[in-house]
DNA sequence: TGTCGTCTGTGACTTTTGTTACAGACTCCT
DNA sequence: AGGAGTCTGTAACAAAAGTCACAGACGACA
């Protein structure tokens, strides 16, 4: 059951499904179950199996999988989007395939499986969200695909480096991140700023020069 | 506009959508066109904007990445089944990511967007057969970062050797297959052969041992 | 200020993958 | 049988990625 608070922050941040959520007011509120959950905890792991539909409202969630000791992150789940791991789960009714940890403190909206598949039905906004999720999602995972087949290293890692907003961050995250290890990135790293490319100090890595990094990405190279 | 034949074959390709193909034949009938294509066509490719959804009743597609030279097969389209890179261009509005080519000549049928958007909206059975297929291809996805990001060659090649159903198969489209290139794959096959795995001729690979090949696939090593 | 845990740097080495270049084998066709 | 085109094997080398081991730097905090 929601609050008007919450219905009103949830159109704010699915403005696509603004309609359904103030049209079908009631429906809505009466059915849906606001979620908090804290920073670092394990939403979903492999093999577990998945049984409601959550809109995300504030924090963000990252899934990646796991081999031996090594993490490769897929995605991130940001505010105002969904999980599409979940969504694929509730959808094809198989288990999940990678992990999802919370990276910040977590506040969602959680719609029941129930309800999920007759606002499938019924909503065509609905709808259309959950497909462009999914969908902008299944681009993403291709490139994923090609990245780590045919890119190497100093080049995925220059595209961490362009595209991360924090600079407040540690090697081994980074490793983490592209599913290597941390020596590996730590060369890397150390090579771009004898290059000019990059500052390093400890928990951080400043872009001074992004032109030059951009280079890296050229195939000519 | 379909002929009596090919309802029934569409209904005998696609059980699941069985009542929703009969219940509403003339609907359907009307609407949708069956197409054929020889093989080796490329369907869709990087870039280009897909039109329509089809249901793939004879014939299958492969579905690959291209890095210079270098192929890496995401997936594979088959009878029965319906093309999730499609569906998620139709759903999303995005352009291709992939390529997608026929490797024998192809039998489907071919629903218009909007016949396909208004099933979406009509039919829980549809809906579950376009989600179904999304969700499982979205798995198989993950599977591939996986491996690709994971498991060294040796480990991808055991494992395509026995899952592969033809013996009939150059070095080469092994390689494009795995995303590597051809002098790679004919050293491990010849050491596996060497190990007593593999008989090996021209256009041929015999499994002779899957029980040893299958330890390479172990983590242990 | 000393200590502890975390983070970074790096050398030395191994393994894996990719590149180049070429030889030889097989198949099909005429 | 001869030749063209394709397929396979392999040597020698280069580059990339990963492993192991350890030193030292930094920062928090008692």
């Amino acid at each position: 059951m929601l609050a008007e608070s919450d219905i009103s922050k949830l159109a704010e941040h699915f403005p696509k499904l603004r309609a359904l959520i103030e049209d079908d007011t009631c429906e809505f509120a009466r059915r849906c179950n606001p979620v908090s959950v804290p920073e670092g905890t394990r939403v979903f792991g492999v093999g577990s199996r998945c049984e409601a539909f959550m809109l995300l409202v504030s924090g963000n969630v990252k899934v990646f999988t796991l081999s031996d000791g090594r993490e490769l992150v897929l995605y991130r789940v940001a505010s105002g989007e969904s999980c599409v791991m979940t969504t694929s789960c509730l959808l094809g009714g198989t288990d999940y395939q990678a992990i999802g940890v919370t990276e910040t403190d977590l506040f969602g909206m959680i719609i029941p499986e129930r309800l999920f598949h007759e606002l499938l039905g019924h909503s065509s906004c609905f709808r259309e969200f959950v497909f462009s999720t999914f969908s902008v999602r299944m681009s993403d995972l291709f490139g994923l695909v090609h990245e780590v087949a045919f890119h190497n290293l100093n080049r995925r890692l220059a595209k961490y480096l362009l595209e991360s907003k924090s600079e407040q961050v540690t090697h081994q995250q980074i490793a983490d991140e592209l599913g290597t290890v941390r020596e590996i990135v730590s060369r890397r790293l150390k090579t771009m700023e004898k290059n000019g490319m990059l500052a390093l100090a400890r928990n951080r890595i400043q872009v001074v020069d992004a032109a030059k990094l951009q280079l890296v990405l050229e195939p000519s190279e």
